[in-house]
DNA sequence: GACTTATGTAATAGTATAAGTTACATGAAA
DNA sequence: TTTCATGTAACTTATACTATTACATAAGTC
């Protein structure tokens, strides 16, 4: 199964434009993702909703932070692009009548949800702060 | 995303099997999982290899189990599944030159492998006859 | 005020993966 | 030798994700 990036494409696209003095047009972070720019605007619409972005039409318009990245964590990330799914693998039917089908998805469910409970929890852990300090530095080569 | 539940029907496969007196048929198997009998077979090819059922042609042929549940755990199973992804989410390059999608990836990395770690220390904990163990029986309808 | 630049978003097209089906070969038991 | 069962390749759907096109909206420029 292929997995989506769309999570680590958010914060890399806010890492952009947290590097950048001005506003980043949609244009600019494409070409940093490799995509088009209406993928990077669809992206950026749960985040710009939840007040993490802001984004101005016309001259001079694009992309800017309007969140402390001190406050925000990857956890409101992950929710601002609508929490997706975050296991590859589950049960088929829930609501199985088969008491041998009940049984497998009661067993796998408990270690489904801790594994997904952790990730939130280290999700939380992390502010965007913490995230761009990780940054190494190079002169030559810093934005893409 | 959608979940693949190859895991989980297998699992399920499995505990059939184990609840019944002889071999079981691909086609009694994909009647309870409602599907076709050659998808159960694909399913079951690698626990076959990794020698946790056998299958017999021919006449009273199917499937049964060739393991002891208290040896084999969800772990084994997962691995003879050929050991699926586990997350949904992941990073689009990990090897990309872009110093902000790297440091992207190594935070997030780290906290998906850490996810993964504890689902399969799970799965590792858990037996085939301790599952087994978990089924409630119902006189009424206890194979599906 | 017309023009340029930018986003917003609906609609469409393209692509990849998984699931389901058909067809036929193999082998064992009746 | 007929029947029943698996093994597997090939083909067909189904589905979801990604990418692209098209056009409306709005802000700044000339």
């Amino acid at each position: 199964m292929k997995k989506s990036s769309k999570f680590s494409d958010v914060l890399h696209i806010l890492l952009h434009i947290a590097d950048s003095p001005t506003t980043v047009t949609s244009e600019k972070l494409a070409k940093a993702m490799q995509t088009n720019p209406v993928v990077v605007r669809r992206m950026m619409a749960g985040l710009r909703e939840n007040g993490l972005v802001r984004s101005d039409k016309g001259h001079s318009g694009g992309w800017f932070l309007s969140c402390d990245l001190d406050k925000v964590t990857l956890f409101d990330v992950y929710e601002a692009v609508e929490s997706p799914t975050l296991l590859a693998i589950g049960n088929r039917n829930e609501n199985s009548v088969c008491q041998l089908e009940k049984a497998v998805t009661a067993t796998t469910q408990k270690a489904f949800i801790d594994a997904e409970t952790l990730l939130l929890k280290k999700f939380k852990d992390i502010t965007l702060a913490k995230l761009h300090m990780s940054i190494k530095k190079d002169a030559h080569n810093h934005t893409h």
